[in-house]
DNA sequence: GACACTCAGCGGTAT
DNA sequence: ACCGCTGAGTGTCAT
């Protein structure tokens, strides 16, 4: 019971002024959030102005008799007092006996003791770190921590002042300790550190949830009135929930949409993702997510082909990316659609991701813009966010250190270019931000970076949980209050942006891969290096070739009546030209090299075509885009990989080497791609013709060859290889194009399926396959 | 080729 | 109704 004056010595008050909309306290974690509200135009609360959180040692409230006709509360607060910097606070007397009387006022002053008052003797063990500073150059403090100016003392000419001076009986206290529930235990300490620095503007404590929170409304003309557990409904916002049509319900809003429909429909079939709440139970997450983000990548890709081959109309939406993901959410093929804190199945840190759809779609980060994805919990009645998620693009003024720190930058404020309009506010994620920084809840963190691949495009990396440390109001580059939130990275957790961190220092020879042998055993004949790298054992290398990075045809077959375009600018999807019209209409890529939809032969431009070499069809042709190496693996000799992420549809290289005759294929060549050889069924059109081809090719790349022969093969690949017609008005010359299956990380090993012999084949023999896949056959050829 | 600028876009939240 | 660390395209500028 707090009867003793004696015992408040050494604790801060606060004196409350303002409109306050909601306090919340919670016994569990001994915070204490005050969040007030701006009286704004048009006679409605924004409850948006400032949310004050303390840490508090303990907290007594009291219904005092009726004042005028309402209630009013009377609380006492006691903070303790260790670093409180009397030079920075605003110091006059005070009288600690006083409880003060908390009514719609207009805004938070602090008031604590002069610098000479009697220090905290009870050492609580809870932190609580003065919110005095020292703040970094070019910060401001937190509002409720400015000292207040003139105006801001002044009350409201409506609500009478808080008389600071008269002292209010106490009616039988409740300390609110009593309201903590007996089981409520402090939480496992996942190894996080508490740091107390001396930069430390809050306790980082690692919090409960709210599991007990006394919750308060205002209704600004009739004072406060306090809320009991089951009255809190005037505050309780519905949550809408979206019926999602699901099966054969199309949604159809546009023409185009109804066009693609079968398409989806035999996507969705042809991947299993009809019913997505049955399958889950026969099948894993993760397999799920992947097919997930296939299907959505086929169709965005379709869709991409089929709106370029229309040109750009006006007024319609180019939005690939959103219309193909719209289209998905409302048939429900979707995973995780629950939104929760912590990982979530199926999603693996370092996975990457090319759309802010396919975050949405895996149920990593739920909104399609917004860089903070939160959800509200119910306390007592009372809503509050969370931060569940963010997304870190460097859309703002970021800064990161060594890859296991953020800091990152609040929402709002309306941002142009790089620069804010007017402050931001502690409303919306920003909110929620605050809250799990006090609630010491894991947050995702995906890492927005650029694609190095791709002109305009980025890629997300999901680089696992996080947890907020600190944060604090800074002015931005416009002298605009920015809100900042130092987020550290959960430790114990595999290495995600770390990887790609470490990839950019090889890149940029800052440091050097570990267990290089050669910088690129090309000899310069492709045009970015290509790494040998062993670092599991001593092998110096693989056996002797000549590195060819083109196919070597002995004599093209021939070819009648073929024509060549003559698009000087390049071809386009929208003309008519010749090669368009041999790939029935549609330009098989993207403007980025994409391939759009997978083929049964790729036609591509040709060396008698007058196209230029930069020309959209001629993507096999332009060399390596991606940054590959070579590297000893554990178990199957030597692999493939790339430095770089790799998405779905890109073109990886050719399987060069040297054009043979059937006959001729020896049987102690490892490196023979015999493009007659049975295919598995690939899922990736709405066809199930297999991939035919006019005429045999068999390629050896025993003695001669590119990186495509250190391609390993797989039961569930990552890679296939699409056939690519080059013609000449009389020669026609196919080639063997590896292409992604999927969005590939880096340093993924690239690996395609080799197919299986048509017939019996003399000399070849069954091998015995460590791919390592759930799938895998245990074999191959 | 590196930005600056523009704008439609849509799920989610708040009103 | 409003919001947003999209994404693609176009325009502008300094190399």
């Amino acid at each position: 019971m707090f009867t003793d004056p004696a015992k408040i010595e050494g604790f801060s008050f606060w004196r409350l002024t303002g409109s306050i909309v909601s306090i919340n306290i919670s016994a569990t974690t001994h915070s204490l959030t005050l969040s007030s509200s701006e009286h704004s135009g048009g006679g409605q609360f924004a409850t948006k102005n400032c949310a004050l959180s303390l840490h508090i040692s303990a907290l007594y409230a009291f219904v005092a008799d009726k004042n005028g006709g309402s209630d009013v509360l009377k609380v006492q607060i006691r903070l303790m007092e260790d670093n409180l910097g009397s030079d920075a606070v605003p110091s006059g007397p005070l009288d600690k006996n006083k409880v003060f009387a908390i009514k719609p006022l207009r805004c938070l002053v602090p008031i604590f003791p002069s610098g000479s008052g009697p220090s905290a003797t009870q050492q609580s063990p809870f932190a609580f770190v003065a919110p005095t500073g020292p703040f970094p150059p070019g910060s401001a403090q937190f509002f409720p921590f400015v000292p207040p100016n003139e105006s801001q003392r002044q009350p409201p000419t409506t609500t009478p002042a808080p008389d600071t001076t008269k002292s209010y009986a106490i009616p039988s206290p409740v300390p609110l300790n009593s309201f903590r529930t007996p089981t409520s235990a402090p939480p496992p300490d996942n190894g996080t550190k508490v740091t107390t620095t001396t930069t430390t503007r809050r306790s980082s404590k690692t919090l409960t949830p709210y599991d007990d929170v006394y919750t308060q409304t205002d209704n600004y003309e009739n004072g406060f009135t306090i809320d009991t557990e089951d009255s809190g409904d005037a505050i309780k916002r519905k949550r809408k929930i979206r019926k999602t049509v699901k099966g054969s319900q199309a949604v159809a809003v546009s023409s185009s949409e109804v066009d693609i429909d079968p398409l989806v429909n035999h996507l969705l079939k042809s991947f299993r993702l009809v019913d997505i709440d049955t399958i889950l139970q026969a099948d894993s997450n993760h397999e799920l997510v992947q097919r997930v983000v296939l299907v959505y990548n086929l169709l965005r890709r379709k869709i991409t082909q089929l709106d370029d081959a229309k040109g750009v109309i006006p007024g319609i939406s180019r939005r690939a990316d959103l219309r193909s993901g719209t289209i998905l959410m409302n048939k429900g093929a979707r995973v995780n659609t629950k939104r929760r804190v912590g990982p979530v199945p199926g999603v693996d840190i370092g996975d990457v991701f090319f759309f802010r759809m396919e975050l949405c779609l895996v149920g990593l980060h739920a909104p399609i813009m917004a860089g903070i994805d939160y959800l509200s919990f119910k306390v007592s009645g009372d809503e509050e966010p969370i931060a569940v998620s963010i997304v870190s693009s460097g859309g703002y003024e970021d800064e990161e250190d060594d890859g296991e720190v953020i800091i990152y930058s609040g929402q709002g404020g309306v941002q142009r270019s790089d620069k804010l309009l007017m402050d931001q506010k502690l409303e919306r994620g920003n909110l929620a931000l605050e809250k799990s920084l006090h609630r010491g809840n894991e947050v995702r963190v995906v890492r927005g970076l650029k694609d190095g691949t791709s002109a305009t495009g980025k890629v997300y990396v999901y680089d696992g949980l996080y947890k907020i440390h600190e944060s604090w109001i800074e002015k931005g580059k416009s002298g605009c209050n920015v809100f900042k939130y130092k987020l550290i990275r959960v430790s114990g957790q595999p290495e995600g942006f770390m990887l790609w961190k470490s990839i950019q220092q090889w890149r940029d020879g800052v440091t050097t891969r570990v267990g290089v042998i050669l910088p690129d055993l090309t000899s310069g004949a492709e045009n970015l290096p290509i790494c040998l790298v062993n670092d599991v054992d001593s092998e110096k290398g693989p056996a002797y070739f000549t590195y060819s990075p083109t196919l070597k045809y002995a004599k093209p077959y021939s070819s009648s009546k073929n024509s060549s375009c003559r698009c000087s600018n390049g071809c386009l999807p929208a003309a008519t030209c010749p090669c368009v019209e041999k790939n029935n209409g549609y330009l098989p890529y993207s403007s980025g090299g994409i391939l759009l939809s997978h083929n049964l032969i790729v036609h591509e431009c040709g060396p008698s075509c007058l196209c230029p070499p930069s020309c959209r069809n001629r993507v096999s042709q332009t060399g390596l885009k991606l940054r590959l190496e070579v590297f000893k693996t554990k178990n199957k000799g030597w692999g493939l990989r790339s430095w770089d992420p790799i998405r779905a549809g890109a073109f990886i290289c050719e399987y060069a080497g040297e054009v043979i005759n059937e006959s001729g294929i020896d049987s102690d060549d490892n490196y023979v791609f015999d493009a007659g050889r049975i295919f598995d069924p690939l899922e990736l059109v709405a066809t199930d013709e297999p991939v035919k081809i006019p005429f045999p090719l068999v390629v050896s790349a025993k003695n001669k060859g590119n990186v495509g022969r250190f391609m390993n093969h797989s039961c569930t690949p990552n890679v296939y290889w699409q056939p690519i017609m080059r013609e000449n008005e009389e020669e026609a010359y196919l080639h063997v194009g590896l292409y992604a299956i999927k969005h590939i990380a880096p340093l993924q090993e690239l690996t395609f399926n080799y197919g299986v012999p048509r017939g019996e084949k003399k000399g070849i023999a069954k091998k015995k396959c460590l791919c390592g896949s759930v799938k895998c056959k245990g074999f191959f050829y």
